[in-house]
DNA sequence: GTTTTTGCAAATTGTTTGCAGACCA
DNA sequence: TGGTCTGCAAACAATTTGCAAAAAC
């Protein structure tokens, strides 16, 4: 617990942010639990503690390359602490719960998701980048 | 344009929902410009019409797999009218500017879009599926 | 003529903003 | 002490819902 603690102490520091009770508390519960999370999951198992700074605070997070922002479509934003490795999620349609996927070639990884005991599976997938007009306008 | 009309009518009829000129209207806007688009842009390219009316709209023609949303991570819906070949987009981080990107595998595909003049590029994918709890409950 | 769809207004939900007081450096 | 962070209330924006009138079958 001291040395979660002092972890997330570290992380702040490094990044030049204030080191405060909630921020330590956000980020030390989205370091022991992998998975994305809603602002109002992570405000649930934080005590005492407003939704609106759960909010300043991944958003602070996120500026900052510390956690990773999240999106499966249904507008709820989910974010989650971007450890070292890359890796995707799948959510059940259903229960909406979300688990972590190792593998990293679509098609061949909805065959291995299926074999594992998912039905129907599918994917979205969208890319990001900044066009050639934008590019020259900076 | 009559063909296209007779285009519409037949889709809807096929899903058996009613061919209401509104409906129509709608349809026929994705069928003939491909892309995803928001309720808003869609709203403004059809006469007449209300926005709760395309709302309803859309999300009918989802249920019935006639169109998909898409969804790019800024809280706003996107759909495309759902033609027969597997495609991905790629987004202007800056002036969210959508294209269809046509290939299909992730990191390759970064490349050829680093290629041709994206910069920056990342991607999000997200599975989605029908987890063992919830098949077995149904 | 019955059912479905539409338009309008109001409600809902996730998220953001403004401001005064509290906390950190 | 000076600047940043927090809590609260109010604002916002995308989307949904209720209901009566209009259109489709």
């Amino acid at each position: 617990m001291a040395t979660n603690n002092q972890c997330c102490t570290q992380i702040l520091k490094k990044a030049n942010l204030s080191n405060t009770k909630t921020r330590q508390a956000i980020l030390r519960f989205l370091m022991e639990n992998n998975g994305p999370f809603s602002i109002n999951e992570i405000h649930e198992h934080i005590s005492h503690c407003d939704c609106t700074t759960v909010y300043r605070c991944v958003k602070k997070f996120e500026e900052y390359h510390i956690v990773e922002k999240c999106d499966f479509g249904d507008h709820i934003a989910r974010y989650e602490y971007k450890g070292d490795h890359h890796h995707h999620h799948i959510m059940c349609r259903i229960c909406r719960k979300i688990e972590i996927v190792e593998y990293c070639f679509v098609k061949e990884m909805e065959k291995i998701l299926e074999k594992q005991g998912y039905k129907d599976v599918s994917h979205k997938l969208e890319f990001f980048g900044i066009c050639k007009a934008c590019q020259e306008k900076a």
